[in-house]
DNA sequence: GCAAGTTATATAACTCCGGTATATAGTTGC
DNA sequence: GCAACTATATACCGGAGTTATATAACTTGC
């Protein structure tokens, strides 16, 4: 185990977070990108899905989706198989907020990353999709 | 600027931090390790520079560093030169902290990273060491 | 077909970590 | 030695996570 990586990637990357949430502002918390990413991307799912996937306990996803339905994100949409359950769906504001998002963060990432060459984006692509293979809801399970 | 992949790197090391904060249990807050690991790797320093390489504002800094001073995981010593100031070192209690929370991390993460390839960590190594350079105090700064 | 157990989400009370605005003390320039 | 600047500290606030528990609905065994 080469920890010393994996603790400088943390390190990096809370740099990247912290940056990251002052180029979209203070009206764009990071929790919820995140989410609107993660929901763009694996499409509708479940309450505890999403927490599954996010990492955070089902409480804390409920309380974040509070905020995000009443600024209109998100809808909470009935499962007809199981009604204790709802589905989360991104709505159309969401869609247009996640893109506003991604332009911000764009621009303003550019001072830092706008030089970045070709084999640089490489590898950050590799690693990017290597943690995310990693750190999928199951992988530790599966892979026991 | 390939946005998408700085996104897919917040997302992911999002659940990396969740993952290792579960590691090392509520006895040790992500944000006084990730202090500590700057301090380790970068040696004393004042505050504000502390502030800056972990890129919150000052008064952030101070706050966390109130906890920590009065945990014993660091020490505030009088700069000489300038009696404003305080260059923050680390303890022996906070070296100690350190390394068991890197052992705790290693051991906690093994079921999602103890079976890659050395290839796979050369790509992990790449990515975190072009991140710390992209993201060092003043990389904006200096490349414009 | 209903009681018991399980599961999905919600609520409550708490902590930690970040922010802005401002105060205080020390340094520097003239 | 006073004005302007700078380094840290204080006060107050919001966001985002936690655990423990409640509520409602589904499932299972008999």
């Amino acid at each position: 185990m080469h920890t010393d990586i994996l603790e400088s990637l943390l390190v990096s990357t809370h740099r990247l977070t912290r940056l990251a949430a002052q180029a979209t502002g203070s009206t764009t918390p990071a929790a919820q990108w995140r989410t609107l990413s993660i929901l763009a991307a694996e499409g509708p799912m479940r309450v505890g899905e999403l927490a599954a996937a996010s990492r955070v306990t089902q409480p804390g996803m409920t309380r974040l989706l509070g905020t995000m339905v009443e600024e209109e994100l998100v809808t909470r949409i009935a499962d007809r198989d199981d009604s204790r359950a709802w589905l989360i769906v991104v709505s159309e504001k969401g869609t247009k907020a996640l893109a506003a998002w991604r332009a911000q963060l764009a621009e303003t990432l550019d001072p830092w990353f706008g030089e970045l060459s070709d084999a640089d984006w490489a590898t950050l692509e590799a690693a990017a999709s290597l943690l995310e293979t990693r750190l999928a809801s199951d992988a530790a399970v599966a892979a026991s």
